[in-house]
DNA sequence: GTGAAAGCGCTAACAA
DNA sequence: TTGTTAGCGCTTTCAC
């Protein structure tokens, strides 16, 4: 077994009381000893177990994440960005994933809880409407949402109504009349939702009518045909949409490979715009304009202002962190006459 | 702060015993006081705290996963495999990353065993070298390597040689010739050393010349000019490659974007192949060639055979368990004349 | 400057 | 069947 403290004080020939101090308050004890304590320490390999501390009451050091899924590298980047600061700070990370599931979120928060860390960062489906976080602003330890668009808890957040409506204002600005809004599902998601909601408002401020969202399963596949059949010409005889704004990244990804497979070719036949930034985007071709999140930077502010509840330090009185969205233009984005008319297509490019 | 066994014992009015058995083993206590003690459970919301069963020195139910990094979705997919198996069976994940480097592998390690964890998931730089395994293997808990292709250790992994041959042999089998291997730093993984070797040996075996590999800056947003131009026209005057074999996915995207900034299309121009298959990568135009590792069943494998080390019921005598890997072919490999001609122009497509 | 001892929440002898 | 108690590794009074 790993050495104690015990044992520490028996190989330095002192008690365990001067081997803590030693350790936590170095100060306090006679040069000569401390010297001899570490000598100890350094000869028996010894580290001192954390779950004494914690069992003593004090900090555990430990914060729990919970995330719905690392499958989309949206919450691997926050994840990222709360490790780098975590690991810097001496703390550790307990993490568990949801798949946007209740029952998983409760046994999470409810597992984390029990293991009695210090706090919380996570992003649920929906959060406004969470009891669970009722409980934990009662009683729970203290936490902070990323991602999550509510001015009624601790959030870091973009302004995915604000990001939505600019990222639809440009399509619009680019001449296109007929612009459908993609999803998953949106029962899902406050924050597909809310994106929902920009893309309403933009379509309305401009004079145009926001269609139903249609909601499709990312995780298959496949496009359904019923779906790309909708894409390439809807059912109801009206007249197909020009672009299509998707509510996240791997969303317009799977659906662009579905229009191309179709022959529909991205940006000549449709328009896509997709939301997260992901920065694998980039590197399709042509790269996919979407509306940037920054994850990383999302993650490390979460983590400070936790930091900050814990340590009470947490002047700021606004519960919700707006972090600023940005577009990216990619190429995915085709201009077309304001006449609503189909769009141009691109002349055949020259092999070099 | 949290109700304790006590808190329960006292409301129900039994002792702390009877509580801990009323938990624990509840066939042992009487009917009527299980009832009480449980009405005492939920009037206080009570839920054991693992702090205390982890002093008491039994499993703690926790297990640490050390990774690389989760920018490249290969260790988050693996993850995922983790994570599904370990809250199905109740255990809690510590989560730490190393960005390749050995000081934070040994303070991942440190940390983790400090914190007393069951047993260890890891990724590491270099597996058959690493002193700090060597040691785990003395004292340390249990671990199982994820990705390092040993034999020394246990480890779950695929063929990383034989799935680097088999993906160079297809090439030549496409009538490359000229084939050039790109890495991120050979030196940092003991994979994509051995992927070098399985390179070389299909090299050699068709009687060709292998190539030293070109290491490259993968995290870099831009393919570094210098490389660009090596790619396209070497500075030796030789004839350039007309086929890259990637160490992995993520190389494999950064280089593809790179040449098709420069004009040079893919495959006409350049085949590329990469290592990991990505879900993204089919999600590429062309959707990317690859040597698809089995990430999820490989974290998932890791997982059993941890547990079963863990309970001792690690029959299977081999410590490595290989993977199959296979062949994603893609569209990003154009055959080429034996002749070790220049590869043959697609025609232009038309336009639907 | 150092040590003895209590106690954090829990489990497992051992007693009753 | 239930209770009493020791002890897991540590920090922290309180004495000395």
């Amino acid at each position: 077994m790993n050495p104690t403290i015990k044992d520490v004080a028996a190989h330095a020939g002192f008690s365990i009381a001067t081997v803590s101090r030693a350790i936590n308050a170095p100060h306090t004890v006679n040069p000569v000893t401390l010297e001899k304590v570490r000598e100890a320490i350094a000869a028996l390999n010894f580290r001192p177990s954390p779950l004494g501390r914690q069992l003593r009451g004090e900090r555990t050091r430990l914060v729990g994440v919970v995330l719905p899924t690392l499958a989309n590298p949206v919450f691997a980047e926050c994840l990222q960005g709360i490790d780098e600061l975590a690991s810097a700070q001496g703390y550790r990370l307990m993490l568990m994933t949801t798949q946007y599931d209740a029952d998983r979120e409760r046994h999470a928060i409810e597992t984390l809880r029990a293991q009695r860390v210090d706090g919380l960062i996570l992003t649920v489906a929906d959060a406004d409407t969470h009891p669970l976080l009722d409980e934990l602003d009662r009683n729970g330890p203290r936490y902070v949402l990323m991602h999550n668009d509510t001015v009624r808890r601790p959030s870091v957040s973009v302004d995915n109504r604000l990001a939505a409506y600019d990222g639809v204002r440009m399509l619009i600005a680019h001449g296109h009349r007929r612009i459908l809004m993609l999803a998953g599902t949106l029962a899902a998601s406050d924050r597909a939702r809310l994106r929902y909601t920009g893309y309403a408002q933009a379509m309305e401020q401009a004079g145009l009518t926001p269609m139903p969202a249609l909601e499709i399963d990312f995780n298959a596949d496949e496009l359904a045909p019923s779906v790309l059949a909708h894409l390439t010409s809807p059912a109801n005889g009206a007249a197909r949409p020009t672009a299509l704004f998707c509510s996240n990244d791997l969303l317009a990804m799977v659906v662009m490979r579905g229009l191309r497979r179709a022959r529909f070719e991205v940006p000549d036949n449709m328009s896509i715009l997709g939301f997260d930034g992901l920065a694998m985007g980039e590197l399709l071709s042509p790269p996919l304009a979407s509306i940037c999140t920054p994850n990383r930077e999302i993650g490390c502010a979460a983590w400070e202002r936790l930091i900050a509840r814990l340590d009470d330090t947490y002047a700021d009185a606004s519960l919700t962190l707006t972090l600023p969205h940005t577009l990216r233009e990619g190429a995915t984005i085709a201009a077309i006459a304001s006449s609503d008319a189909e769009p141009r297509k691109r002349s055949v490019q020259a092999l070099p």
